[in-house]
DNA sequence: TGGTGAGATTGGTTCAACCAATATTGGTTC
DNA sequence: GAACCAATATTGGTTGAACCAATCTCACCA
């Protein structure tokens, strides 16, 4: 278990992309995701001694320790007194939220393709099994919800309004998890869509609409009306497959429609 | 918005249930989550003031914000200066690690058991949409330490082993998810597979296993080695069903076999 | 009635100690 | 030389207190 490979002087770069964290601790959290995940404190390596760290940073221990705590709720380091804090592997140990944070900050711009084409067909396969287990429930409410959440992003999208377009979609997908009435899938979606929303709001561009994006929204609706998953399953993969060509052909971020 | 609802004056309830955390953080990690999943901190309500909290918690500010910052990490609460630490819907922002603690802590009985009903399709969902991914993969090394992993399983279960038998079951799950060589489906993965591990530890009763344990661990592997998603889906479900009766028919726990 | 500014409230940050596991070191023993 | 053990250093954990900075509250005024 070596230390960490370098004293990386100058704290967390400030003026770089995005509005940038002002405040001292969400830069600090920011700053150490960003070195694990683009290797620079690599799996098994210890983090420096926090006292050291935070002078490194140029914020205060309890401060830094408040970012840590963060990682360690999230999966990536883990403390232990009297040893140091080590950071683990974010493959491993890692959840869904590491997303949009990696495609930030990877260091490898083709294991960010390939992680962006991997999670096209697992948000697929998950929807798809949240359809499945609607379609075998249907509350009756959340059915009437679903419908009119659809509806609106329908109506956004004919508005050519994308950045609604794209809010209203997301509530129409909560809507079609609350369709499960299922805690347990809820918590298993709930990473998943915000993970999606993050992505979306950091990269726009991944937005994309088409000619079949409202008839997907109602085929899905239809089948759960009828209690019939495979057909609404069936609508949902029908439109994620055009999409998905779309962006996967073109590499990453590409102009929609 | 109303402040919380009652000004529990008792501190962390110490020697109760399970190992009870001795040290102040964790004390109050746990108490707060007690808390917010028990009901005590309804969503909307506002956490009572850092300094007041920390005074009845009987720790220190700075432990209690350590505290509440792994809350925050993990969706529960949301801190904003000025204002107050206001408490999230957890069934909406909660993500599937809120399992075990929600077993623990939920006021209802009627509610626990209906989420533990709603689990097992979902980790069977779930981990179908993985097997059908791997067989789509399926890479070679990755196979090859599945089936180890899936011959030591078999091996415990059949000394019966049951602690050992559920942790080398892990061990192929994990295997099992590898195989897939996606990350997206890593991530997605591993909070369900870390909530099932930190269940089966304060709930080993529910454990299970039979004649057809051996089968469906082949069964899978069979499928995936021959690129048969539909075959290795099969496997796992049938294994599914079986235990899924078993479980849901004695109301939650039993004696395995 | 409606805006507005002073003051109170509350989270955010910093500093400076000390406590308690764990690791390391160096010496002792065999 | 190897194994053991005690003293010491390292490092996270906790505490207390002070001050900063958003946000909210509410009395006051136009």
């Amino acid at each position: 278990m070596n230390t960490h490979p370098a004293p990386q002087p100058e704290p967390p770069d400030r003026a770089a992309a995005a509005p940038a964290p002002a405040s001292p601790r969400p830069a600090a959290t920011e700053w150490l995701l960003a070195r694990i995940l683009d290797g620079t404190f690599a799996p098994g390596d210890r983090l420096p001694p926090e006292r050291e760290l935070a002078a490194q940073l140029g914020t205060n221990r309890n401060t830094l320790r408040e970012a840590i705590r963060e990682l360690d709720a999230r999966g990536l380091v883990r403390a232990r007194r009297g040893s140091g804090v080590t950071v683990r592997d974010y493959q491993r140990h890692g959840r869904i939220d590491l997303l949009a944070p990696f495609l930030l900050h990877a260091p490898d711009e083709s294991v960010k393709a390939r992680v962006l084409g991997d999670l096209l067909p697992a948000r697929t396969a998950v929807l798809e099994m949240i359809v499945r287990v609607a379609a075998e429930r249907r509350p009756a409410g959340a059915l009437a919800r679903l419908r009119a959440a659809g509806e609106a992003a329908i109506a956004a999208d004919e508005r050519a309004a994308a950045t609604e377009a794209a809010r209203a979609y997301d509530d129409w997908l909560h809507a079609l998890v609350d369709a499960t009435d299922s805690i347990p899938v809820r918590w298993i979606a709930n990473p998943i869509l915000e993970a999606q929303t993050a992505l979306l709001e950091r990269m726009p561009e991944l937005w994309l609409t088409g000619p079949g994006f409202a008839e997907h929204i109602r085929g899905v609706q239809r089948g759960l009306q009828a209690g019939d998953g495979a057909a609404a399953a069936a609508a949902l993969k029908a439109w994620f497959g055009q999409v998905d060509a779309l962006l996967t052909s073109d590499g990453d971020c590409d102009e929609p429609r």
